[in-house]
Order: structure tokens, then sequence, then C-alpha cells
DNA sequence: GGGTATTTGTCCGTATGTATG
DNA sequence: TCATACATACGGACAAATACC
């Protein structure tokens, strides 16, 4: 009949219910049995009528029985011919396999741990959350906080030569979310995207995720081959011009007006993805693609590689004519991007604090990227050629051995040296006769630069 | 030259530090200038001489002068040919019309302000900025962090009944981000979506967004027409059965095997959002849908009803079949979610101040939900109908007066009660012939209740 | 067929342990 | 620590439906 354990914690009415229901679904109590009266069911478990009554309320308010008013509860007819009778309780946690331990890493994106001022954000994020309870409690504009976006257009203006208005500036979780986005307002423009060969992998993926074509176009030495544009088919296409991703080439400002002429002359869209534009070590950051076609040019920037990766935000300016179309559906969505994360933000660059933490951090990259490139030189001489230089965070190298990039990857793993994999960076193979690999240099401490390049020349000329 | 606000709540040395930067980016300190000794300047601005020092240290340390003993500070040379020099400034903000003072506010998913437990926010959130720097200088799994997956799931399976492992868990920024990640499994799929008519109007516009088809079913009293599922194209189904937005109705378990079989036999997949399955008022929330199908329901969850709405949490769980196609492309994708979020709602869900919310937020929600229908029927009587009693944050009404809803909502505006704009929740015109308007009870105070809907009935009758 | 006894769901007040502030 | 509130569990009172004579 029915097990009740008095010591259970779970309480009667409940244990009671889900034997109930377990016997209705079971089959064992069948479609339009009379269920027994709560007096005599309580008189056969001695317990009270309200606790069995309260199981039935439960069985009845979802459905599994019927209840007539001074007659009885009836079970319900149900269709229970497929559904799976026993599940097996999987275990919780999935087999984690063992990495070799990091002892140097060169993972791409990461940053090293002085570089994020902690306490200061600590002391923001308090602020937030004593003085902005109300607004912590609300839906947010899709679009973002103003306060934050105002910030945000102050610096860009100022140092990106960006030419837009607040309407048209937009909060998001990150330059994946910007490209979902553009995605969707790109959708009736154009069926194909042009990209570069070889590009970053991410926008490729979200470009074939929204069901685009995708048209690969190759970047000469002073950027995109704006000729192979003219003669496709694509209407919209996505750049990397301050450093191009991953070959680190700037594009040219010719280049440039002919990208911006070519946008004009097809009305087509620029998708400029700024990623790391604040991340220059010879000279100032080169203005943006926006500032030169600011009808033609959706830009994307990020502060992912600048302040935190974790923070998860990131932003985007729309053409007036796509702001437009983004504002009619903004007033039915969310914003993605939790307040207490834009809050803190606004407060930080309206103090001042973002500034200041941009040339710092610039500083400190600028003497890694400039010791790790004395260091591979001195170790490896013309055995390796670096491209990609004067920016980001990371590098390119060629390596002229006659191995695979996998080979050397895994043999720096075993001496703990991390390398990361470049997942599907070029779109069609390769071209290059040598193995290509990408060292970022974020993460890793600038006195642990030259030990690691010299473990690498060890395991990696050791093995030829 | 420099003017020093000892008021403001800005430092002095920030101020100093501020103005003189200025002066060098413009071209007013040109490069090379030696500037005045630390001494010199701090007689003539009448502060410390340390706080003249602090502006050069910030000043040195960012790159701007150059130090040399004995010498002096010396402006250091800038590649500024591109900074800007004099943007026209173009305004910044968007005129924004006025709108009545709101006294009483029906909104809907907004809460009330004694609803978050701030301090124990601040306490973890403090916590995990001391304790994991490491991990916020990195990028993270894109289904989230494991440990508030497991926490996660813990709750789900105690409380909802849910059947899964950790991998089939995934960490979303907002129901948004779940249904677009929806979309994307899904397409291979079907290009036909089945939806509640009426329904969540914002589910309609992501599926449209990813160029589905939409395939509306009615809703009788015990939830969708699962007939008329069999009869369309549709390959997946969008549902809310344990509250119906927004009628309020909950699916019968008759339906929930219906519906659970139509999956299996023609191989589709059911959404499930349980966006406020905590919320019922009459009996124990009625456990999920997943648990009757875990191979052919993709499970979606939110903290925003009970928490904190701009806390941007959701998640979904995946059938495992889809659950490996997203661990395919995870590896190149981020999470959305900051990691200064996931870690202080893991140790919240740990601790278990989270079911303590819970109970007390609900307690808190009943008594509101409540005092709402007394006081409608005592003011309205049968001139009301109420639909979508005992659960949820929203009541929603049937006006039995001549008038628009429209009408309604902007009398109660220019009242001081906000109502919010029911947009698009019926694809097809809305069948009845009275006006019906939706009342959130998520964001008002319990005592207010009384005089707002005092004032509705004066608004509304009067107008009559 | 009508009256009565019984069964039944429903509603009410209350005791106890536990969580909350 | 103590007062409060709530979930759980209990028994009794009531009225409607049903069964039986």
């Amino acid at each position: 009949m029915f097990l009740l354990n008095a010591k259970d914690k779970t309480p009667l009415y409940r244990q009671l219910y889900q034997q109930l229901r377990h016997k209705i679904l079971n089959g064992e109590l069948s479609s339009q049995t009379k269920l027994l009266s709560s007096r005599k069911l309580s008189q056969e478990l001695r317990i009270s009528r309200n606790t069995v009554d309260m199981a039935y309320q439960q069985l009845l308010s979802e459905g599994y029985i019927l209840g007539k008013p001074r007659s009885g509860y009836y079970v319900e007819t149900l269709h229970n011919t497929i559904i799976p009778t026993f599940m097996e309780s999987t275990q919780l946690e999935s087999p984690s396999e063992v990495p070799d331990p990091i002892k140097y890493n060169f993972k791409y994106g990461k940053l090293s741990p002085h570089a994020f001022p902690f306490s200061q954000w600590q002391r923001l994020t308090n602020e937030c959350l004593r003085n902005y309870q109300e607004q912590l409690l609300d839906y947010h504009s899709f679009m973002g906080e103003l306060g934050l976006r105002k910030e945000i257009l102050k610096y860009l203006r100022d140092y990106r030569d960006i030419k837009c208005t607040v309407d048209q500036v937009l909060i998001t979780s990150g330059t994946e979310h910007c490209l979902s986005l553009a995605c969707e307002l790109l959708k009736s423009v154009t069926s194909t995207i042009a990209i570069e060969e070889p590009g970053y992998a991410g926008a490729h993926f979200a470009f074939k995720n929204h069901g685009f074509c995708i048209q690969p176009i190759t970047i000469s030495h002073h950027g995109l081959n704006v000729k192979e544009l003219h003669t496709s088919a694509a209407k919209a296409v996505y750049v990397t011009p301050s450093h191009q991703f991953p070959t680190g080439r700037i594009m040219s400002i010719t280049r440039r007006l002919r990208l911006a002429e070519w946008a004009y002359e097809h009305n087509a869209f620029i998708i400029e993805d700024d990623y790391s534009s604040h991340l220059r070590y010879d000279v100032k950051p080169i203005s943006s693609l926006q500032g030169l076609a600011p009808d033609k040019v959706i830009y994307i920037g990020s502060f992912s590689k600048i302040l935190l990766p974790s923070l998860r935000v990131a932003y985007m300016v729309l053409p007036k004519e796509l702001a437009q179309i983004i504002h009619k559906t903004a007033e039915s969505r969310a914003c993605a991007v939790p307040f207490m994360i834009q809050k803190p933000l606004e407060l930080f660059l309206q103090e001042g604090h973002f500034e200041s933490h941009v040339r710092k951090t610039l500083r400190h990259l600028k003497k890694k990227h400039e010791t790790l490139i004395y260091e591979l030189q001195e170790n490896f001489g013309d055995t390796i050629s670096i491209t990609g230089m004067n920016a980001g965070l990371h590098l390119l190298l060629q390596v002229k051995l006659p191995v695979s990039a996998e080979d050397l990857i895994a043999w720096a793993a075993k001496a703990g040296v991390y390398i990361p994999i470049k997942n599907r960076i070029w779109i069609d193979s390769e071209p290059s006769p040598y193995p290509s690999i990408l060292l970022g240099f974020g993460g890793i401490a600038l006195e642990d630069i030259p030990p690691a390049i010299r473990i690498l020349r060890e395991v990696w000329l050791d093995h030829i």
C-alpha cells in the first residue's frame, strides 16, 4: 500500500502525494478508479484526514485526479503509453580528464593578476548595491544604461573618432552577442557575409549559425583585398582593421577609404571589430573606420581585452538606420548585462579610473611584448618568424621546422607551457608550409617570459 | 591655471591629475616642457606638496611625463596626431518625453524594495572579488561555472523533478538568450515552431527573429490544445505549463502526457519555460514537464522573477542529444554571464540563502496576491473577472465595460497608477469582447494595493 | 418515491516544531 | 534571546451527495 515514514524530513502529505502520483503514472491506479475517501485512507494510514486531503489537493491541482463534490476523487484518464517508467539516477559529475600542470600560460585573452584594480571595483560595486536598489529591482532598457552609454560614447569620440549619438550605442554581453545582434539586423540586407581569411573563428561561427553564406576574402599586407569584395555577392563584411586577427596587420588608410567607398556604392554594411583598439605599442591607436563611414559601419568594441575578460561587457555603435530598427524592438527586450556590472563600470569610466588603467596596462603589456619578441629572437633566431607585432595580446609565430603545430603544442604542454590551439583560423586550408603558433602574452608575468621561451627552445629543438 | 574644488567629492590629487593630463593631451603643455616643481606648484595652489606629488606620480606611471632625478618632470613626446582637438558637441541626450508621475506601479516583472538581501549579496560579491582574482582574469566555460551548475541542478532535482546531469545544464544571461540558443539547436530539426495563443510575446519575437515560421496553438482551460499540434508541421513547441502566460492556467497532467507523447511520436522537441515555477500560492509548485520526457524537453528557468530582475541569470537544461551538439561548439565560445555574478550566486545557493529567500518572498507575495484579489472583488464586484490566480507575479483582468484597454490604461496613468501595455500577447486579434488588463503586483507595496485599486475604481467607473 | 442514515468533500480552530528577525 | 509567523499535522463541525429502507 503506502509506506509513510514519519522520521523522513519530507512531510507526510508530500510522501503520500508522491506515492499516489507514482501509482497513477504507473497504471497501478487505473483511469476512473475511485480513490479512498480522505476519512478511510486517514484511518488506514493512521494519519489525519487533512493530511490526506492536502495530498489530494495537490494531485487535483496538477490534474491527476478529478474531484466530484460530496462524492469522491477519481483518477483522470492519462495517455502514458510512451513515457519511460523508470529513470536511473544518473551521476552528478562528469569525469574530467587531468591535464598537464600549467607552469607558464600563453592562453589567448587571459590577463595577468596585477592588471585589475579589484579593491576599486569592490568599492564601486558596494556603492552600486547601496545606492541603486530601486533600479536593481527592475528590468532595464535593452540598449543598456544611459549613463554608461554616455561614458562609452565620450570615450569613443575622444579616442576612436566615432561619430554618433547615444541612441546608436548599445551595451551587450560580449562580442558574440554583438555579432548575433548584427546578424539579426543584416538578415534583411543580405544573405552573404564576407569575412577575412585568415580571421576570427568566432565571427565565422556566428554568421554561419545565423544562416548566412560565408565569403572569405584574402588579406594582403595592407589589409583586406577590397577588390575581391566587389566581385562577391556579399552586402556585408566583417573586418578587424585596427589589428587584423590573427596576423596583426593594420588596414591602411587607402584600403579603409576603398572599403568605405565599396559600402556606399553597394549600399552594404561593414562590421568593424575593434577588439583591441587600446593595445598599440608603437604609435597611438589608429582612428576607426566608423569615423570614415558612420552610416555604413557597425562598430564593435569590448572591455574584455583591456579590463577584465570575465566582466562580459561589450558595446556596439549602430548606423542610424539600423539603430532605428533596434529601437522598435527594444521595448519588449531586456538588457543582457546586469545592472550591478553596468553601474560600477559607468562610475569607473566617469571617475577617470578607466583611462588611467588603460595607460598603466598598456605600459606593462608593452614591456612584456618587447621582452617576448627579444627572447624569441635570441632563442630561435631565424628558425621562427614573427607576425602581428606592435599590437594586441598575442604574437603569431611561423616555426620553420618540419613538424606540425599540434606536435609543438603537445611538447610544450608536457614541459608545462600552455599554448592555445588555434581553432579554425583559416577557412580554407592553411597556405603556409610551416606550422604557425599563437602566443598570448596577456596572462603571463613579465619575469616568466624568459624561462618559458627557454623551455620552448629546449623541447622544440630537442625533438628535431 | 588650475581650478581645484575642495568641496568636490573627487580628491584634490585626482582633480589636479585630470587637469594636467588634459593640458598635455591638448597640447597646452607641449612635449619636453618642464613641469613646475612640486614645491612651487603646491605653494601656488595652497595644497600639500604630497598632493601634487601624487598627481605627478600618477602621470608618471601612465607615461604622460618623464621624471629626471634631481632635475624635474618633463612632458613626454606623444603621438597625438589623431587625437581629436575639438569635437563639435552633438547633443548626447535624446529628448525624453515627460511621463505622468507614477504613484502606484503595476509594472510586470518588477520586485518590491524589501525583496532582495542586498547586504548578503554585497558580502558574497566582496568574497568573490577577494578570493577568485585568478579566475576573474580569464575567459570561462561557455556552459557556465561548474559549481553554479551543480547547485542549480541540485535545486532542480529536489524541487522540480528535473532528470539530467550537469553536462546538460547551461547558464545564460536571460530567457531571451535561452531562446536564442534553443533556436540555434532547433534550426536543423524544424522550420516551424508552435507557440501558445495567447502567449509570451518575447518568445514569438525570438523565434521569428531566427527565421522560424510561427504556428499559434490555442489554449483551453487545461492548457495547450495538443490536437492542433498533430495537424501542424511544427517539430517544436514553446509552452509555459506550470503557469501559462498570461492566462495563468496550469497544464493538466493529461495534456502534459499527450504533449510528451506527441514529442516522442514526431521526434519533436518541447521548450518548457518554467519562468515562475517558484511562485504558487495555493499548493506546492507542480513538477516539470522535463521530468516526464527528459529526452524531448528543453527546460528554461530564470532567477529574474524570484531573485533580482537586473541580475540577468537564467539557465536551461538540454536533452542529452542537444547537449552534445552544444558541447562541440562550447570550446570556442565564452559564457555570457560575468564570473562576479555567477560565483556569488553559487555561494548564495550553496549556503542555503536562496531557499530561505524563496520562502520569504513567496510569503510576502502571497499576501499581496490575496489583498489584490480581495480589493478587486470588493471594489468592482462582477464588473471584472480575474484569471491567472494562485500563481505568478500578475493577474489578468477582464473589465466588463464598453471601453478599450488603452483607455483604461491611459485613465489610470493620469491618476498616477501605472499599468503595463500588453504588447502583442495575441497573434491573431483578441477574441474577447471585453478589454483585458495585466496587473503585475511584484513591484507594489502591500499597503499601497488598497488605495491603488480604489483609484482605479474611481477613474474607470467615473468615465462611464 | 420519500425520508433517513451514511458517506463524502469542505471548512474551521488548534497544537507543535522550525525559520526569521 | 525572544517574539513572531509559518508549515505541518491533527480532530471536529457542517452541508451536500448518495445509499438504503
